[in-house]
DNA sequence: CGACTGACGCCGA
DNA sequence: CTCGGCGCCAGTC
């Protein structure tokens, strides 16, 4: 069988524990899954995620709360879909960090280390 | 082997 | 708020 990469488990393992109604950003997941400052692999593990782990990468944008797609992009309007059906406000292809960003508890933590 | 490319982030002008 | 530049790293050419 295919070995896949840990980095890569842990970031869709990390992904898989946002809550629906909040998100994180690449850099915060990155960091959560134990590789500080590689915000761009979990961009590039989650293009990679194959669709059946059902993951919540609409959950996750860049630190400024922008989309990572183009405003207009077929992935961008769905992910817009994807989180105010969650009750996430999107607005200009941006979500307000300060009032949706996901703040892991103790136990998600230990959860992750766990993995 | 070097150069370029991303679903990024941060700092300074 | 916008731009530019640099750091980051796995793939690709």
């Amino acid at each position: 069988m295919s070995t896949i990469a840990q980095p890569h488990r842990q970031i869709w393992h990390t992904v898989n524990l946002i809550p629906a109604g909040k998100v994180a950003s690449y850099g915060m997941v990155a960091d959560l899954a134990g590789l500080p400052g590689r915000a761009r692999l979990v961009g590039k593990s989650l293009s990679l995620a194959p669709t059946a782990l059902l993951l919540p990468w609409h959950r996750v944008l860049r630190a400024t709360g922008q989309l990572a797609f183009p405003p207009g992009s077929s992935n961008a309007l769905e992910q817009t879909g994807r989180l105010q059906q969650e009750g996430v406000v999107v607005v200009n292809n941006r979500v307000k960090m300060q009032q949706f960003r996901w703040q892991p508890t103790p136990a998600d933590i230990l959860f992750m280390l766990d993995y």
